[in-house]
DNA sequence: TAGCCAATTGAAAACTTCTTCAAGTCCATG
DNA sequence: CATGGACTTGAAGAAGTTTTCAATTGGCTA
C-alpha cells in the first residue's frame, strides 16, 4: 500500500517551504557544497542550519558525504532546478499580476465612480 | 522593501504542502470547476476543504467567481501545471531512486560480508 | 591523547497550522 | 418573505514545526 502520490508531493513541497531550506537548494544549484560555504551564504546559526540539512535530508532532497573534517551536501536529483526555476517563474508571474492589480487600484482612485 | 525572494518561495511551497491543496490544485489543472465538483473529487468535509480553498486563495493561486449559487474555482496562472508536472518528474525520480536502494539492501542481505 | 574546529543531535519552549463544529452569508425558489 | 442548498467563516483545541541551547561526535594536529 503506498502512499498516495497527493500526499508525497503535499510532503515535499512542505520540505521546501521554508526560507532557510529555499536558500540551501538554491545555493546548491550551481554543484555540491560544503556546509562551511552554505553556513557563509546564509543568516543562520550554525545548529539551526543542521536542523534544516537534516529535513532536507531525511526527505531525500539532498545527500551529505563527509570529507575529511568537513561536510560536503549536494542535490540528489537535477529536476530540483527544474522545480525552483517554475516556482520562479510563477512568483515572477504572480507579483508582475499585483503590480497590475495596484496599478488598476491606484487608477481607480482618480476616476472613482460616483 | 520588498520581501525577500526566497521567503516568497518558501511561503509558496508552504501554500502547496497540504494533500488536500494539492488535489485541488490537480483537478484545476485541466480547467476551472465549481466547488461541488471539488468535493466529489476529494474525501474531505465541506467545512475542511473551504479552509483549503482559503488558503490559496489567500495565496493567490486560485481565483474564486461566484456563479448564482455555485462558486468556480480556477488556477490564477498556467505555470502552476508547469510546477506540479516538476514536482512529479523529481517524486517519480526519488521514488526509482529509493527502489534502487531496496534492491541494493537485499541484495545485501543474502551477500552478507562477514 | 588533549585540545580544537566542524558539524550534528536531543530536548524544551515558542510558535504555526490543521481539524472540527456551530453559526453565518448569499442566492434561488416555493 | 420563509425555506433550503451551497459555500464560507470564526474560534478553540489538537497536532505539528521551528528555534534555541547545551551536549555530542568525528577528525585533525600539536
Amino acid at each position: 500500500m503506498p502512499v498516495p502520490l497527493y500526499q508525497a508531493k503535499a510532503d515535499f513541497f512542505r520540505t521546501l517551504g521554508h526560507p532557510v531550506r529555499v536558500r540551501v537548494l538554491e545555493l546548491l544549484q550551481h554543484g555540491p557544497l560544503p556546509v562551511r560555504d552554505l553556513l557563509a551564504g546564509i543568516e543562520v546559526e550554525a545548529s539551526n542550519l543542521s536542523q534544516q540539512l537534516a529535513v532536507l535530508r531525511r526527505a531525500g532532497i539532498v545527500t551529505s558525504t563527509r570529507e575529511g573534517s568537513t561536510v560536503v551536501y549536494a542535490l540528489s536529483s537535477n529536476d530540483v532546478a527544474d522545480l525552483l526555476r517554475a516556482a520562479r517563474r510563477i512568483l515572477t508571474d504572480m507579483i508582475a499580476g499585483q503590480g497590475e492589480l495596484l496599478a488598476e487600484l491606484r487608477e481607480a482612485e482618480h476616476t472613482r465612480p460616483g
